[in-house]
DNA sequence: AGCTTGACTTTGA
DNA sequence: GTCAAAGCCAAGC
């Protein structure tokens, strides 16, 4: 039946579909998991994006530090190596970040919804 | 098959 | 505003 190739396409792509909203993502500009996952159509596994940008393809590919936690908190920045370089990089693209949390989060913020 | 863990979010106190 | 608990889905053991 067309559904079940259907329903094949959009599983297998869930994880192509996330790379692809964070490698769009502004630079200067952050975004939240909650975010991401809802503009997957999948707002309550916003636990999946961060497991996929960690154990989908490695980090390098993406820009994953422009993702963030709904707090702003850098919160997978234990995930890089070194740690440091996911605020390192942020502060290189003009993001500022301070206590590990991403100074005027909500001026900075992108939706991949409101924008595409 | 079941339990634990995790780059989260939301809700209630 | 912060803190604790519940919900959520997938992977690892």
């Amino acid at each position: 039946m067309l559904q079940n190739r259907d329903m094949k396409e959009t599983a297998k792509s869930i994880e192509q579909v996330v790379l692809e909203l964070v490698r769009m993502i502004p630079k200067g500009r952050v975004t939240s998991y909650g975010a991401i996952a809802k503009a997957i159509g999948t707002p309550k596994s916003s636990r999946m994006v961060g497991w996929i940008l960690g154990h989908s393809v490695e980090i390098g590919t993406y820009p994953a530090h422009r993702v963030v936690n709904r707090s702003g908190l850098l919160s997978g920045r234990h995930h890089f190596r070194p740690p440091e370089r996911m605020e390192q990089l942020l502060t290189s693209e003009g993001v500022l970040v301070k206590d590990n949390k991403v100074v005027d989060f909500e001026t900075l913020f992108w939706d991949p919804m409101q924008e595409v």
